[in-house]
DNA sequence: TATTGTTATACTCTATAACTATA
DNA sequence: TATAGTTATAGAGTATAACAATA
């Protein structure tokens, strides 16, 4: 229990307020709840937020090039290849040579891996609207206009 | 130029709409680009986000202890020690024991701390302002709601 | 017995340089 | 020479168990 304390010490509950001014402190404390809401949604398909995120992209873009996927993701081309790895270990993704560059690997689902890939979206689905149902449809609305804008301007500088 | 392919395969820009429809994958997002920026803004201190929370939390509460400070700011104990380390070291806040509870360690900043917590402050509401400034009042208003509901986990309407 | 701060440890995510095999 | 994927490595951030000192 820490809310023991009695006597000699004011239990005075923390003053963040001057870290509550910052648009970035209350985003970190929310994108906690939200992820980890979405490790455990994901949890029972054994997925991770970036395992399910690569699997996710190559079934909606069949053939696409590990390059590709990287820069989709935002993920520098090196901390791609565990992540692949592990999804052609399980069998949800396959690697193929691309025959007109032999350098390069084109990623395709596996029917296995479709199907956990939608039964996975449905359990986050539920999650998230079980989060977030209660937001009102303006303030979500809202939310995610602001999150677009903002991904939106990181190009210029 | 990633657009210099020509010939013998589509190009086609990455379809990622099906995790577009997740409000976590944009939330990732926009967090990175939220935090880059802020990251940004404190490098001239040398702070971190993390050291820059605990020394605003320790500027606003002073006589905060870590056991306080590390429930504040969402962080398991044993992370707290080297952030505590490091803002001791270069002065900016201060350890000491607790009279009444010899286990427990009182924090409070230093002149130092506080002046560079001021400064930290201003660079980041600065930097939020440049970039949140255009997203107008109403989006931006609707994105703070949600995010401070999301963390309460409230889902009342 | 419980709590404060600490050590040790491990796992995930991220970032960079350098290598290989192709082009 | 440049690019695709890889290896190696390092740094953050985070999580748990166990310990010493103190309550």
């Amino acid at each position: 229990m820490p809310d023991a304390l009695t006597a000699t010490d004011d239990v005075h509950h923390v003053d963040d307020s001057a870290l509550r001014a910052f648009f970035g402190y209350r985003m970190k404390r929310s994108f906690n709840v939200i992820q980890a809401d979405l490790a455990l949604a994901l949890k029972p398909f054994e997925l991770r937020m970036l395992t399910f995120t690569a699997l996710t992209l190559v079934v909606s873009n069949p053939g696409l090039r590990q390059s590709q996927l990287a820069e989709a993701m935002d993920v520098e081309r090196p901390n791609l290849v565990t992540i692949v790895e592990e999804l052609v270990r399980r069998d949800l993704i396959s690697k193929e040579r691309v025959p007109t560059d032999r350098r390069a690997y084109s990623l395709q689902a596996t029917r296995q891996g479709r199907m956990l890939c939608a039964e996975a979206t449905m359990a986050v689905t539920a999650h998230e609207e079980a989060l977030l149902g209660g937001l009102g449809e303006e303030i979500r609305a809202g939310a995610i206009e602001a999150m677009n804008r903002i991904e939106q301007g990181r190009q210029r500088d």
